[in-house]
DNA sequence: AATGAATGAGAGTTCATTCAT
DNA sequence: AATGAATGAACTCTCATTCAT
């Protein structure tokens, strides 16, 4: 993850209801949310997507359940804006790898993406199980849209790019790339005993990805 | 899919809140419990896991909501034995499938788990849908752990009795494979034009298993 | 208690909608409305009123609920019928004890009086605790309104017979007399270890009973 | 009944799910609870334990339902608190009344003991007579239970400090006597003609009292 | 006569949200 | 700007009762 990378690269636009009411420009402001934000993780963890209410949120956080409507316009609106930054930083850390790969080995392709994928949601891991396990409670579809677009967008350029590789049908391939490796690293998180289990995966998902991309180029 | 696999295989036990109230002997009985079940896919695929209250289903299934409570003890539980049910299927599906490919050459045993579990996730899409969308709203922890034993449990034994081939960690591949596999195929189920795009997603995923187990394969 | 002593001897009638359906007059009839009887004051003893529901009576007396509402129109009048005669047996036995002592000492009519009203509710003690819980779920004004005057009537003209005695305020001293007889006794069956404390009470309420008597009359 | 008498004399403990919510410390929150508690009652008595529900207690007392449970868990917990104030006060009523007579003679014992739980319960008679009625409703034992305790050692003490008495088998004296007094009141107050009657009865409850506590000493 | 599946009004309770302070 | 008491629509679930079989 990189200072680098703003929320603003975020290309999903929240549909008017679900906008944050203010920027949190000054200092209390921004540690006002980032409490709300790590006080939604802890609750989501610790009771699950049932016990995710704005009360027990302010509470944990510290604030008063006005304060937090101060800065959202509703729960969903919340945690548009916490899955959207999750989401959203993932996306940039894969997109920065994937520039900086470019023409580089297919092998070497392969693993950038794969690995930057998987350190994104291994930065904040408890994020990253937490927001798995409550993405459903919400209609979050263009969000995970968005970074599935995004996603695909960094892959199919990094592909294109790859030394000696060309590839027949690569949305084909890309498209079904992307699924495997969001959705089987999404099963360890949602499993238990993710972080014992997460480096035997990012092994096998590297050498499942190399061959498969070494299968399927012409 | 099978007329042979019988609920009665799940090995999962309802833990007490969950257990449904009454087995519906009568054929009555088990239409009105057929009506239920299909209500509640119906009501989530429309309105999704925030609109699914035990009386819409109630409404929607033709009964009353008493009706609903005299089968099961609550919503939880309704979904407990529908989810169950449908897990049980494709668990049932796959382990058949993995028993009759047996000792086969190590492609067809990839394809034979890749297309079986496919498949039964095929066979009643708009099920799979609907509650790849609400299992995470309800703790099924054990349901979805139990179907992930048994995957992996009949992964295991095929890989281990094909053909030409042997694994130095075993078990590392089955988890990474079975991941990749359910994690994937949930990915392709949750975001739009699953129909269109299953065809290639199978196809590639078959390849990709191909590929890995070969490169996998000591 | 007494065979002599009939449920006809109940001076107050059932408000209309608590009326019994059919008078039990076969043998078979007579042994289902004994179970549902009992299975009322069982489910009362292990529940409390919150448990005492119409399925529950009929699911342990061993008949259908649909058999139940052959008998009785409702959870009202069924538990009309049975506090209804157990006060009914308790007013008569008391009537009954009454009558064989007139015109005795004043110090035996007492004892008389508080002997046999505790004996009644010693008959069958655990209706007596069970409906003494669940008197207050119903509105069985009547019930009580009616034997409080037997029991005032019996104990009235027991004073009024007892050799050497004349009150001056016979009404007053009743009716103070039979609410403390009758409140006490209730308070002792509604705490714990009642059969163990009942001996010391009933020694010690006689003692009052003949003491009191003894200072009020003129 | 006496300002000095408070709530916190009272001994028994909420058994958790049973506990209020928060103390209502400004004072439109106490204005709040009051209304609460008063509608309460006016509910019980307009239309029994059956009419007791948490909406009409809420409409009763023009707050919306929201804010019953801001303070109370439940129905169970609101009734709880306000029978337990209710016997609190009653008891600590009657202790203060007995710590104020000690080694008087035995009939000031007598009847002060007599006249202060009628008073107590006279104090607030439409209280008195609804939590009669309802408190079979729930299970409050432990709350009966405390209060008879607490009676019982008043009593005891008072006994045992009055003036040229002595008793042999003090427990079964002031556990009977207890009994009768509590138990006889009670009646007066579930009877009709409650306020007509209660002069009488208490004359006469004061003469059998002390008619029994001067055959009772040695 | 007996059964028990079905009914549905109505109870208890939660929780996102507002707004007077 | 912050607070938190108050709100009430909406939900889950119960249970007395009915009626087709």
């Amino acid at each position: 993850m990189n200072a680098q990378v703003r929320y603003s690269h975020m290309t999903a636009l929240p549909p008017g209801r679900l906008k944050s009411r203010k920027q949190p420009s000054q200092a209390r402001s921004q540690a006002t949310v980032e409490a709300i934000f790590e006080a939604t993780i802890q609750v989501l963890l610790q009771g699950g997507a049932r016990a995710l209410t704005t009360n027990r949120i302010a509470e944990k956080a510290g604030v008063s359940i006005g304060t937090l409507y101060q800065y959202y316009p509703g729960k969903e609106a919340l945690l548009y804006a916490l899955v959207g930054r999750h989401l959203d930083k993932a996306s940039a850390a894969v997109e920065l790898a994937c520039r900086a790969h470019r023409s580089m080995p297919l092998a070497d392709c392969s693993d950038a993406f794969v690995n930057a994928y998987i350190d994104a949601k291994i930065g904040d891991p408890e994020a990253s199980r937490a927001l798995y396990h409550a993405s459903t409670a919400l209609d979050m579809k263009d969000l995970t849209d968005t970074t599935i677009k995004r996603l695909h967008g960094a892959a199919r350029d990094l592909l294109a790019s790859a030394q000696d590789s060309r590839f027949e049908n690569l949305d084909g391939v890309v498209f079904s790339w992307v699924a495997v490796v969001t959705g089987g690293t999404r099963q360890i998180f949602e499993e238990d005993e993710t972080i014992e289990r997460l480096p035997i995966f990012r092994e096998q998902l590297a050498r499942m990805s190399r061959a498969y991309l070494n299968a399927a180029k012409v």
